[in-house]
DNA sequence: TTTATTTTTGAATGCTGTTCACTTTCCTGG
DNA sequence: CCAGGAAAGTGAACAGCATTCAAAAATAAA
């Protein structure tokens, strides 16, 4: 029975060409300013066809989407693998930086239909997504924190004594990503800020391994050389 | 010369108008389910006449989103006069979580093109917006960021020690706001988690309070209960 | 009252996501 | 090799909606 396999791999390679378009096009001119007679065209087929392939233009992103998910998901594994046992302050503030720049790599590019698919967005248009999309999309996000939250469980260097108080530090370090991807996405109509993206990263790590707080604590922390100033609070825009 | 005056007003309570109508049904339908001509009917008025007071429907969204941002400057600036002075870290967990809650209910209704329109958005339809309410955006949220910036300096309970310090106490606050949004907004398709938005930000504050690493500080910390549980990460979706 | 100006209308326009009747291609059983 | 039926593929037609515009209505000025 080959002839069913071929098709098989047929069916996937052709959905893959969609895909790979639709990618190539959302990231040159963004997903509302992309027609689907575009995707349609550069991936040489009717513009019917796609819907042989996907329910909706949004289901294409969601499928690009997990695509991200799962390829971040693995690189953080490998990243924790790589990192297990870290003690150090300094060996920690890496994996974090290598973790954060993973995130970004994803995050980028499809962390706008991610949010609207995972966290609901008020603003998204009703359309019909697959519903194994979306579960697998999920799940692969559930897979993530979840491997963190052991990583930080088992870690020498953080604290936390048990399961849930890992939980509470990944969130913190997953809602501080998020924060400086945001404060950061910087490829468009203006900047708000003028520093860079790599040092800003790193600058916040470095702030939330040491904490903001405890004026009681003073003086036991190393001293820190930033190069985010004050100055850089201003326009660095083009209207 | 009353004549023009009163033009004038009544110029602006029809912006206004169109405004408060769009306001409603953007926050019950969303913005992409909500054709202009709901807006119009709303307001009274016929779809064109809409063009007269706005380029687009994003400049209609930009103008409630600037207006939301005045408001949550205003109520920073508020909570932080209240709170000069703090010293406890109780006192400034409080104020935090005042903050917060002001943050959330700016973003979360205009969040999503709040974002779109200062950081840019890749997905983000190419329209024309009105250039002042973009600066006056841009401005807005400076300003905010300023406001944080002097009170973390000025604050006895902060050990930022220079103003470049007490900012990247502030991107981290801020950054750990934006995320905490993200991880929690919850109102559609379905949520990722099973916990509190009320607890999940205190227990986040409180955490980031405290910080996250540092195992040689080992015990001086107060004991935690915390309420979230790892068995809080698993699906409680509606698919 | 007449004329000029501004405001307001809603039908027309154009773009685009989605559907559908139809054609072509491909597989299978005789 | 040959039907004939299923699956893949097509692109014109449809529908929704942001946006425009020519014309009408209302208002101000003369």
């Amino acid at each position: 029975m080959g002839i069913k396999e071929r098709k098989e791999r047929e069916k996937k390679q052709r959905a893959n060409d969609i895909l790979e378009a639709a990618r190539q096009l959302f990231e040159r001119k963004g997903f509302l300013n992309t027609p689907l007679q575009d995707v349609a065209k550069e991936a040489e087929i009717s513009v019917g066809l796609i819907y042989r392939y996907f329910q909706s233009k949004e289901d294409i992103f969601a499928s690009l989407a997990l695509k991200g998910a799962e390829q971040y998901d693995k690189q953080l594994e490998a990243l924790l693998k790589k990192a297990k046992g870290a003690k150090s302050r300094a060996q920690v503030a890496e994996l974090l930086g290598d973790i954060a720049e993973s995130f970004f790599a994803f995050y980028g590019p499809y962390g706008e239909y991610f949010d609207m698919l995972l966290y609901s967005y008020k603003g998204m248009k009703e359309v019909q997504i697959q519903a194994t999309t979306l579960t697998r999309l999920m799940s692969v996000t559930l897979s993530s924190l979840d491997k963190l939250k052991t990583f930080v469980h088992r870690s020498p260097y953080f604290k936390a004594r048990n399961e849930d108080e890992a939980l509470r530090t990944v969130f913190l370090l997953w809602g501080l990503l998020l924060g400086c991807h945001k404060l950061f996405d910087s490829s468009g109509r203006g900047h708000l800020f003028a520093f860079q993206k790599d040092t800003f990263i790193k600058e916040m790590i470095e702030q939330v391994l040491v904490g903001i707080g405890g004026s009681t604590s003073e003086g036991k922390e190393p001293v820190r050389k930033p190069s985010l100033s004050s100055r850089e609070l201003q326009f660095q825009d083009s209207l």
